[in-house]
DNA sequence: ATATTAAAAGATAAAAATATCCTCTATTTT
DNA sequence: AAAATAGAGGATATTTTTATCTTTTAATAT
């Protein structure tokens, strides 16, 4: 459903913003221990997320990643679009060039239903929601 | 969501279907042309399937593939499971190590309804279904 | 100012997925 | 029986994804 690399993406991105609001920000080492995801990779991924002004990112002693702003602002379609691009939201699911109502694959009437409820999820879905739910313990990051 | 190697298996899977009942078989060179998919690459795929039972094989001239019995009765959650494996249906959206209720991942709850819609159509929609579609010439398998 | 810290950037490496090619085997036709 | 056909199986190649390592740059602390 995502590559690796997003799910990464989602679970940093989630991490951060479980962070009290205001408080020293998280370094690569920090988070990649936190979601259980490869260090160095992991740094590639939130550059990618730096790029694409969901994350901040301070150099430097004490420095780090943080979300600036409000986590119920970030939803988790734009962490997904920022790392696997539209085609999950676009794209046909049996691989035609494009997924149109016109020249529609054999599944296409069938999948348009899921597609819209899983992007309709992501898209209301926001940082906040599902940090709120880790850090009152009932939800998890890694295991 | 599905791998190509899936995408290639469902359409070939479709094509096939949409032969006439006891028909001669479609060779894989038809096949691949036919759902516009690598010929060589086609053929791993296909003799997979035909290992799953879910499509029978014959060498020699006039040789091919087809599917024995009902299309009806071959859903497209089997030819996903065949080549994709289960993960689709029983991993985590985030990748922990195995999804469940005690152990949830952030978007379990939001997850799991997407999940059985999905898989709910997969398991209810049979090759039959969808190669009527195509058919009567109101879906298609390439471009 | 200098040393230290930590992310950015770039270069490689390893693994997995996708794709092709060649030989072997079974079947059919002549 | 021999030749031709077409899938099976194995080996290899390419591409993409995942992952690591090294160097550079920016910020902080001494
Ligand atoms: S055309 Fe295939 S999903 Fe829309
Ligand atoms: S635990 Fe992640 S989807 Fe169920």
């Amino acid at each position: 459903m995502f590559s690796k690399a997003c799910k990464y993406a989602i679970n940093a991105m989630i991490y951060v913003a479980t962070l009290p609001e205001g408080q020293e920000r998280a370094g690569l080492k920090e988070i990649s221990k936190a979601v259980n995801s490869p260090e160095a990779f992991t740094g590639k991924i939130l550059q990618e997320l730096v790029k694409h002004d969901l994350l901040h990112s301070v150099k430097g002693p004490n420095g780090g990643f943080h979300i600036q702003g409000d986590t119920s602002k970030i939803v988790l379609s734009e962490i997904v679009e920022a790392i696997d691009g539209d085609m999950l939201f676009t794209g046909c699911a049996l691989g035609l060039e494009k997924c149109s109502e016109d020249h529609p694959c054999p599944v296409h009437h069938k999948f348009q239903a899921i597609r819209e409820h899983l992007t309709g999820m992501l898209m209301t879905t926001s940082l906040k929601d599902v940090a709120d739910r880790v850090n009152i313990g009932i939800s998890f990051l890694k295991y």
